[in-house]
DNA sequence: CCCTAGTTGCGATTGAGTCGCAATTAGGTG
DNA sequence: CACCTAATTGCGACTCAATCGCAACTAGGG
């Protein structure tokens, strides 16, 4: 269904890279690759496991490690919506930014060449040569920050209104 | 030897929303205020203790979610540049970024009108209602980006390149 | 001064991520 | 194409930040 076209490139990065190619990491390679949502350690471990029974959770941190040095892949937070784990998904050309929302938890991506000029400027003026950026906005999105607005019950107290970060 | 000044404001924030003070609490919000590099919740803990011996580190994590939640202060990650811990600092009035230095550690802070105008851009294109953000740059501060430049030995195979993060 | 909702200390617990080491294997070499 | 070795894996114990439930304590309004 989907086009096996780009769905190698980071295999092929890998090894044009001379990257010494095990089935454990083709596994977590094209689940990463093909991910439709934002993976965390754990649901990789998991859906990599259905590609390579027995594949282990060490194996696992050890290839996002090597991605990561590669900056074949960027590390989100996404605002710690639940817990502490991290995320992880293919760098791509442009970098984008990930704005959650605290209310429904939904992740929404936004890139914007005022990003793009911020990060030149960050690059001149401090003369900081740039490896890897994270932007991340945490807040409501547009349909929670409406139905927030509607409701004139309950206004409160600043400690009352003091819930989700 | 500091000004008092301003030295409260933490302090009053809380008094003025209500907020119930303990020794404890004074504690922890004193040295926060006072800091004048990142602090994570155990020097928070070690620093505050000095004020209050015997305080514990479970009050510490519930005063941090506190001043989270009433937004005044900021969570960092730097970049996770010494494990996973998170650093807290005083929320200013105007947000600025982090950039930390894989090679030698050091955290610059860089803030730019850019920044302001991307955030509002955020608001308006996406029509996000945005609580906080959280802008972080990894690379190499200038001294050791010139450093690095300097010596063309060594310039090995990606693969060696992929040292830190 | 008293009362109680809110706060603290404690110690156990969770959960993400890391480590050392023995066994296994990718992939270059003869 | 079998062999060799450095790189990789699995395993299970471990680290370390952060959280939780609960009994004891206390700030601050009445």
């Amino acid at each position: 269904m989907t086009p096996p076209l780009q769905r190698r490139a980071l295999l092929e990065e890998l090894g044009s890279k001379g990257i010494r190619m095990t089935t454990q990491r083709r596994a977590v390679v094209e689940v990463i690759q093909d991910a439709k949502v934002h993976l965390d350690a754990d649901s990789l471990l998991e859906l990599a496991r259905k590609r390579q029974p027995g594949l282990n959770r060490a194996t696992v941190y050890r290839t996002i490690e090597l991605l990561k040095k590669l900056r074949l892949v960027d590390e989100l937070d996404l605002m710690h919506l639940e817990g502490e784990k991290h995320y992880y998904e293919v760098k791509t050309t442009r970098d984008h930014i990930h704005l959650a929302c605290f209310r429904c938890g939904r992740i929404e991506e936004f890139s914007s060449s005022l990003f793009e000029q911020l990060k030149s400027e960050i690059a001149m003026q401090a003369g900081f040569s740039i490896r890897v950026t994270r932007l991340e906005v945490g807040g409501a999105c547009r349909a929670c920050a409406t139905a927030d607005a509607k409701p004139e019950s309950a206004a409160g107290s600043a400690v009352a209104q003091a819930r989700t970060q």
